[in-house]
DNA sequence: TGTAAATACTACAAAAAGGTAGTAATATAT
DNA sequence: ATATATTACTACCTTTTTGTAGTATTTACA
């Protein structure tokens, strides 16, 4: 139901980055812009690189930006990159993950719910972030 | 998207007590047949008698019962009780709550998706899985 | 060439969640 | 009455998650 702080963190830092349009965004910015623990956010920033959603530059005006289209990004595959792959498709009742000869009691109501989910977490990427934000920040400056 | 092991033995529980027809549940038992750490699942049972979904009986003989109808515990409520009234409704990206007036980048996906989720959960009962275990049961006799 | 601004790495600390132990209290059966 | 089977309470231990510190490395710029 809920996310752990991390993957909260990652959605909140890509979702931020997708919708600016700056050419580098550093860890201090990040940080300044966004009220995430400093140094958490540093090792954060790094794992992202490393699952390849974000490409480093060292040194002075170093910092992160995408590594991969935005279109290619889903929700999904943040959560999944953080939490393990199939922590969203467990059990609700915690048997080690939904076996189809073998339902618990609870699996018929959790999947409609959870496939729901899932799909929308999986068809949403950051390019459909970006364009939101975009239509929303337009909408805003019509309305002054 | 996961729920936290407590909740998860607690959904657990009281599922398997709804769907069985014993008219006490001793910790021992409940030990036996659902594989939860003992003196956890203990605590856990008190804490459900508090929170008033069950009934305690100490001494010799002793357990726990339902302390309401099975129409009127739905899974969303088990859910709240354990994991806090609005786990299952704050912001994917950790802001306290989703406020309507300023919703994040986010939201409308989530909500979406959310929604959907919380409904299934809110309109299913303790009752409905019993129910729904029954048919089940005679379903499978019938395929003997 | 030296300083400043950035990331990278490793280890540790604190907080939260999950789990255990000991003992007291309660009720039943013999 | 006493032993036994149960819940209740409190404190502690372990593991996981979240957050911090120190230091090394990289790069631009003056
Ligand atoms: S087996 Fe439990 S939710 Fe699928
Ligand atoms: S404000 Fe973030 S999901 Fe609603």
């Amino acid at each position: 139901m809920t996310l752990n702080k991390t993957t909260e963190y990652a959605l909140t830092i890509l979702g931020f980055m997708a919708t600016r349009n700056e050419n580098m965004y550093s860890a201090e910015y990040l940080h300044n812009q966004l009220n995430i623990p400093r140094r958490y956010l540093r090792r954060l920033l790094t794992d992202m690189s490393k699952h390849g959603f974000l490409k480093s530059t060292s040194g002075r005006n170093g910092g992160f930006v995408f590594d991969r289209d935005l279109k290619e990004i889903s929700l999904a595959m943040i959560i999944n990159t953080i939490e393990g792959s199939d922590a969203i498709f467990t059990c609700i009742l915690g048997f080690s993950c939904c076996i189809v000869d073998k339902p618990c009691i609870m699996h018929d109501s959790w999947m409609e719910a959870r496939s729901k989910m899932v799909d929308t977490l999986s068809n949403t990427t950051l390019a459909d972030l970006k364009e939101k934000y975009q239509l929303d920040l337009i909408r805003n400056l019509k309305l002054l």
